[in-house]
DNA sequence: GCATATATTTAAGCACACTTAATAAAAAAG
DNA sequence: CTTTTTTATTAAGTGTGCTTAAATATATGC
């Protein structure tokens, strides 16, 4: 018999399949709710930030600020967004999601969250108490912040 | 002090910050090759599959023939797949990664260990033995195929 | 106050992925 | 052998995201 691969190469193929899934089912959820990818990753983002204005999108989303206008007045229209004027500073506009993207928002977290509670599910308790200790510990040792800006 | 949260929630944050973190380096990556995603998806496919027609690679991406076939084109153009007549069914183009094809996959794959061999590189050595104990059960637990077609 | 910088929007235009419809060639079915 | 199906391609047209350039409005620096 030859000898185990090393845990480094059991951990790397471990992230890789998870992350493709976790991928493949992002996408598929995406392509049904009718909305683009850029469209979405908004919509994702206001969610945690829960609010902001036209240039925190571009720069996080590395693109000009014409173009996260536009695609901003997209998610507008679709009543997926609102934008109302920041009495602090009326140059910008603050952005948030309507009840109908919160809704949207929501349920892809919780398309999300569905294959993961069905893995989870089919675990043993023992196994996942070590996975949920891997988990941490990976959480914990994650990024600093690498925010590449 | 409140009760920690519990072990799905954990496992699910982690697996929620890993497939983040591991999109946002991939995205990166394409943007950097000059190729588009599904262009470079259809490289990846290759990677994996070794040869196929322009069908499967349709049927996979879910798009129609004529898509993938204007695609490929792109990208044998740009050098980086090869296309040939399979013997066996003279109707079906056998496609190929060129030996650039492989260079451009094999430095993605690189690209993508990177910051994981560097994440696993900061771990203790008991740390690392829970992690790839937990890769080890989650992969063994994931999906029976699910290709959803 | 006046010049400058910042935040957003609009217009024009390009590249890309995608679609449907039409075409061609080979394989499979009858 | 004829008909039908499969595989791939091409042509024409649509929608999207993106860019640059120009316009507008507000805030900031001196």
């Amino acid at each position: 018999m030859k000898h185990a691969p090393p845990l480094a190469e059991t951990i790397r193929q471990g992230i890789d399949q998870i992350t493709h899934r976790a991928f493949r089912e992002h996408l598929r959820f995406v392509k049904t709710s009718g909305l683009t990818m850029p469209q979405f990753n908004i919509l994702m983002q206001l969610h945690y930030q829960h609010e902001c204005g036209v240039s925190e999108i571009s720069a996080r989303m590395d693109i000009t600020n014409a173009a996260a206008s536009q695609l901003v007045e997209k998610l507008v229209q679709a009543g997926l967004l609102e934008r109302t004027e920041d009495p602090h500073d009326r140059r910008v506009k603050q952005l948030r999601l309507s009840d109908n993207g919160k809704q949207l928002v929501e349920a892809a977290i919780a398309a999300r969250h569905q294959w993961m509670d069905e893995l989870i599910a089919s675990l043993q308790p023992n196994e996942r108490e070590t996975v949920a200790q891997a988990m941490h510990i990976l959480v914990s040792h994650l990024p600093p912040i690498a925010d590449s800006r």
